[in-house]
RNA sequence: GUUUCGGUAGCUCAGUAGGAUAGAGCAAUGGCCUUCUAAGCCAUCGGUCGGGGGUUCGAAUCCCUCCCGGAAUGCCA
């Protein structure tokens, strides 16, 4: 038995005295959960408080009665407390927590996974970005915490797949085709006119460089658009992936706007919307009806110059999705898409998918801060803070970890300075520190004669409050898991990630780990090697690496 | 105006299917390296949880109202 089933069986066993004592309510949730500080035991409960008005009885009165059935029964449990208003305290024996180091020390890196999405077969879709330029700093949070969301729903037991849709054709495109073409001429020192919504940064100058090498002139006597697109599209859309790679961020499926269109696929979507009579002529333009599904009015689908609108091939894209036997649609977009999403939920319901298919996770803004003033990016300056220059500088680890703590829906400001800096301010070093250090102790204990490649399953000399608390902070990384993944929250993850690095440094402040003592030395190694597991593992989940040496 | 996300320590942020003295990191102050990495540990300082009402045994968390900031409100994407 694990200390998980522990609890199962400790909420299973309260459930029972409930009803012996005839107050059982289906209503009300038995939960068990680990209080605030150690001085109220190792799992707490407040049933007691919950079923008072159902007993009618004070709560602590209700404690007592529950406790009293209890206390004889179950032999894992050191003792029970009734504490402040009615609180139910149990404390776990030392030797059935210690259990937990044998466990991860077989389980290796499979410790902390679960079954939670059997049957399940989630999309996600992130980072999305247009194939016009590089990828700034706004896009690194989608990425991290996209990445992050995707690693922790697999360690919870759910299939997923990553996907980024390439918005490889529409208007934004003709506007990379002309930026290039222009800037093409600019080298020939012929007159040319950026596009009005053209795009300024110095990498569209560099692809212009790039054709000049291999085609010389040839597009000033020959119409190159077409050429320019295509070439713009793939080699920004490699300087693209590129980037996310070297940030540690990969894709299963590479979807193209453009093969929506070139399978007929929005035609497709559009008549099957007109001919079920969801859509209106008014103005010359084509409207969706999708205020009848809680938008707040109807959006244009066709454009009275008989172009689609953004959502129209969109529209088509979640269709496809739909149909690829997906459980659940995870789209994380930008918030400044929040109006977009009821017209997207509508569309999904006239083509036959269910709106809560989709689940959409809003990621606020990034506010850049150098020398203590807002960065302001502009597509029309071209100046924007690109994730090469941050990888270029620090590497993706601090990048990934600073993103992965925060909540996704939160503001946040990113102090840029700080965030180059490679010195303790930077919270991802703390983390990786303390495996590194675990990893200077192995290396010691090898000299010394230690054997490492099986560690002991007997815990007698773990009695310490500093090993106990740092054995108990890796009982909780399942749930930490478990919590990350349904509620779509990296950053309950690393949070968990800081507290263990935090209990471990603490306990290694205390004690020496190796000493004369052979058998305590080997019981403390085990718990090393457990806690070096979670963390790296637990690291891998939000991308970070886990260093030997630093 | 409407929709939406925020307002918690000097700064950056956790904590919200109501729970025990509201937490962490950084910054500040004071300690700890002849012993496994001081990118560390320990301690101190620091908060009318934006304001005001309400709901109840109990509210940062739920309801109402007001104030302040970001974003959206396109036949842009």
């Amino acid at each position: 038995m694990n200390i998980q089933e522990l609890v199962l069986d400790i909420k299973d066993h309260i459930k029972n005295i409930l009803k012996d004592l005839g107050y059982f309510d289906e209503n009300i949730n038995i939960t068990l959960e680990v209080p605030k500080g150690k001085s109220n035991g190792d799992y707490s409960t407040n049933v007691a408080m919950q079923y008072a008005r159902i007993a009618r009885k004070s709560p602590r009165v209700i404690a007592d009665e529950i406790v009293n059935k209890v206390k004889s029964e179950d032999h894992f449990i050191e003792k029970i407390e009734i504490a402040g208003p009615g609180f139910i305290n149990f404390y776990i024996k030392s030797s059935f927590i210690t259990n937990v180091i044998k466990d991860i020390n077989i389980l290796k890196d499979n410790f902390g996974n679960h079954d939670l999405g059997q049957g399940e077969f989630y999309n996600i879709e992130f980072v999305s970005a247009n194939p016009t330029g590089l990828l700034h700093i706004g896009h690194a949070r989608g990425a991290a915490a996209g990445d992050s969301l995707c690693r922790i729903l697999s360690k919870a037991g759910y299939k997923v797949e990553k996907e980024f849709y390439v918005n490889d054709a529409g208007n934004q495109i003709k506007n990379l085709a002309a930026s290039i073409q222009a800037r093409y001429r600019e080298l020939f020192d012929l007159e040319a006119t950026m596009p009005e919504d053209g795009y300024f940064g110095k990498e569209i100058i560099e692809t212009a460089k790039d054709i000049k090498k291999l085609h010389n002139d040839k597009f000033i006597h020959e119409d190159g658009f077409e050429f320019f697109r295509q070439y713009g599209v793939d080699s920004l859309l490699n300087e693209l992936k590129k980037d996310l790679k070297d940030f540690g961020v990969d894709f299963d499926v590479w979807f193209s706007e453009k093969s929506l269109y070139d399978q007929d696929l929005v035609n497709k979507t559009v008549k099957y919307l007109i001919d079920n009579d969801y859509t209106y002529e008014f103005e010359g333009a084509v409207w969706l009806k999708t205020s009848e599904y809680s938008d707040e009015k109807d959006r244009v689908i066709i454009k009275t110059d008989k172009t689609f609108t953004y959502v129209t091939p969109d529209i088509a894209y979640h269709k496809n999705k739909l149909d690829r036997g997906y459980t659940k649609l995870i789209d994380i977009l930008g918030g400044d898409h929040h109006g977009y999403i009821p017209r997207l939920k509508a569309a999904i319901e006239m083509v036959g998918g269910n709106s809560d298919t989709l689940e959409v996770e809003l990621l606020q803004m990034v506010k850049v801060l150098q020398d203590g003033i807002e960065v302001k990016m502009s597509k029309r300056s071209g100046k924007a803070i690109t994730i090469r220059d941050l990888v270029d500088e620090v590497g993706p680890d601090p990048i990934r970890y600073f993103f992965a703590m925060r909540s996704l829906n939160t503001h946040m400001d990113l102090d840029l300075d700080l965030a180059i800096r490679q010195t303790n301010e930077n919270p991802v070093y703390y983390v990786q520190y303390a495996h590194a250090r675990i990893c200077s102790i192995f290396r010691q204990a090898v000299e010394k004669g230690f054997n490492l490649d099986t560690f002991t399953t007997e815990f007698s000399t773990l009695t310490s409050e500093k090993t106990l608390e740092l054995v108990s902070k890796l009982s909780e990384y399942p749930n930490a898991i478990k919590v990350a993944a349904t509620q779509r929250a990296p950053h309950k993850l690393t949070n968990y990630i800081n507290s263990l690095a935090s209990s471990f440094h603490s306990f290694y402040n205390d004690e020496h780990v190796i000493t004369e003592n052979a058998q305590n030395t080997n019981e403390r190694l085990a718990l090393l090697n457990a806690t070096k597991i979670v963390l790296k593992d637990a690291l891998s989940l939000v991308g970070v690496s886990a260093p030997e040496k630093m």
